[in-house]
DNA sequence: CAGGGTATTGACAGCGCTGTCAAAGATGGG
DNA sequence: CCCATCTTTGACAGCGCTGTCAATACCCTG
């Protein structure tokens, strides 16, 4: 009843369990007769591998864990999404862990999947605090994604979260606006610090000044943007322009504008929205790239993996910074 | 420099292994004192107990499979967090693993979790032949999400698909059209062929004949929906509303609508869209509520794996089907 | 046909952990 | 103060697998 081990297709096929070992992994040289023996056995039986067994073995499973913020975030789950995909051919199965931001929670998942002694380790950083890391990973490889988690020696992936904001800013004071406001998701994060100096520096360059009072940190929630925003647009010299931080807090900046009939108003999101194209003005957006940072973020844990398996010297750590594009589609080209 | 393991804390602690598991796992009992000075080597060496060995033993991991279509798309992306969050908070560790619905790809995906000795599994079927599932599950408890996978005897959470078409087609009738376009993704899939039927009832209840020119069924990706969307707007007596099997291809009917500034043709998505109501006509759908179908699946999964862990005879399947609501916002209110 | 290799197969330990059972220590009634 | 009882702790096997090393079978050369 209880599932085939390599004893029981040992006993089958009439050879010892390390000839069954050998067949299944398929390196080692076996006689054509005896691995048909045992294949047949393998099928008859329809065993298949504990990779519990492998793992307490060799010391560490073919598995990798991903820790993001949400898994339902379309910008993670593109990530996700790539993760999988590229690892499930490299042969690894993918474990999955959400911190909804939260610090201590982020602690806590990676060391939940340290229990599964993974093999490597996918972080978007949600704390601020990092050292725990050394110990809890002992030496599994890591690759921090998006977020640069401040720490020493570490492997990151992620994009220019200034220049892209600068450049953005730039735009909309070239086309004359002077008061655009800064809708802000934590600053207890490095991107949104990174985003809101490419601001700052984008007014500094152009000589303008900053009004802070156009510049809000609280919108990480659609309602709470949205509400942010028609505070804003409230004041006695309301802003002209909106620069969304991060498109959960955009989704509520567009719904604001949209239920105050606000089309005159520039607006330009960090991460696309989907539809933003079709809605009136199109959405003008920062394309944050999440399958191209996906796609560098698991070719480098990999390589990492591999180094550490063959226990090569690891190179000095890599920072890997994509270019963001920003997509003009109309609303971010308004003038005031 | 390797990790500890209980005889390292054992060592440390000056007590046998087994008292280190006691402690460790906290049920027998142990003297106060012995307990804080296990617990100090444990913080000491920053044990972690290995799940691999755990699950050596036991046979099976605290572990559950979720095999989705996409971990992309956003209706499943909901899910998956629905599922993390709950199954975390249950002490298991999620397994992603995605199917692109490929059926083949689902038995790999599948067999490839069993490896993990998986204490459960949600699966979204991608696959029509699901006979397999019992020799590579070999008594993993197992319930179905979304679509009946048509497997005797398993537990399936799923909507009522073909109630929730009825209704929104129904609506469109009464509305006065005669010609409703029927988007559809793939008929292999179960849902879909349950939402052609409400489709297909919905005409039969009013007396109106149905027009096989109008019904779809390549529409599985936005180009091609929209493609779709073109070409029946092209036929000499083209549809005055469209019925979107699937948000995916919703999207690219929107798309190839707004191109051509039909704002007049009336339309309803199965499944919401982000920011469907802040398009113009604000788009009706049939709200496909992921958040719900996960909890229940996730309820009934926990309840499964007690039942297999204490050996307690199984009741019988249950069949979940979640009612769906139509949210009118104007779109599928259109009249010809 | 013997000797020295090569190719193929097998016996066995041990990865880290917990269940079983037994031993040792503590407690209390007679 | 002794023995029965309970509490606390420990020794050891074994979960399924592969690495190490040894044994056997086979082949070729001289």
């Amino acid at each position: 009843m209880s599932r085939a081990t390599v004893y029981d297709v040992a006993r089958e096929a009439g050879v010892s369990i390390k000839t069954v070992s050998r067949v299944v992994n398929g390196s080692e040289a076996v006689t054509p007769q005896t691995r048909d023996r045992v294949m047949a056995a393998v099928t008859a039986l329809k065993y298949v591998p504990n990779s519990n067994a492998l793992s307490l073995k060799s010391g560490s499973s073919r598995t990798v864990g991903v820790v993001v913020d949400s898994l339902a975030d379309p910008f993670f789950a593109a990530i996700v999404a790539v993760v999988e995909s590229k690892l499930v051919t490299a042969g690894y199965t993918v474990l999955v862990a959400a911190t909804n931001r939260q610090g201590a929670r982020e602690r806590e998942q990676v060391i939940a999947l340290t229990r599964h002694r993974i093999a490597g380790l996918l972080l978007v950083p949600a704390s601020s605090d990092h050292t725990y890391l050394a110990d809890a990973l002992h030496g599994i490889p890591l690759v921090m994604v998006d977020r640069d988690g401040e720490l020493p020696g570490c492997d990151v992936v992620r994009v220019q979260d200034h220049d892209a904001a600068q450049e953005a800013i730039a735009g909309m004071l070239a086309a004359g606006h002077r008061r655009i406001a800064f809708v802000g998701d934590s600053n207890a994060l490095p991107t949104n610090r990174d985003r809101h100096r490419g601001y700052l520096d984008a007014f500094a360059a152009a000589g303008v000044p900053v009004d802070p009072e156009l510049e809000r940190w609280d919108s990480d929630q659609p309602d709470a943007a949205a509400g942010a925003t028609r505070a804003l647009l409230a004041l006695p010299d309301p802003p002209t322009a909106f620069f969304c931080c991060h498109p959960r807090g955009a989704a509520g900046t567009i719904r604001a504008l949209h239920e105050l009939g606000r089309t005159d108003c520039a607006m330009i999101s960090f991460g696309d929205v989907q539809l933003g194209d079709l809605l009136d003005p199109a959405l003008t957006v920062i394309d944050h790239r999440p399958e191209e940072l996906a796609e560098a973020a698991v070719a480098l844990l990999l390589r990492r993996m591999t180094e550490s398996a063959t226990g090569e010297v690891g190179r000095d750590p890599e920072q890997i910074v994509l270019p963001l594009q920003l997509i003009r589609r109309g609303s971010g080209e308004l003038t005031p």
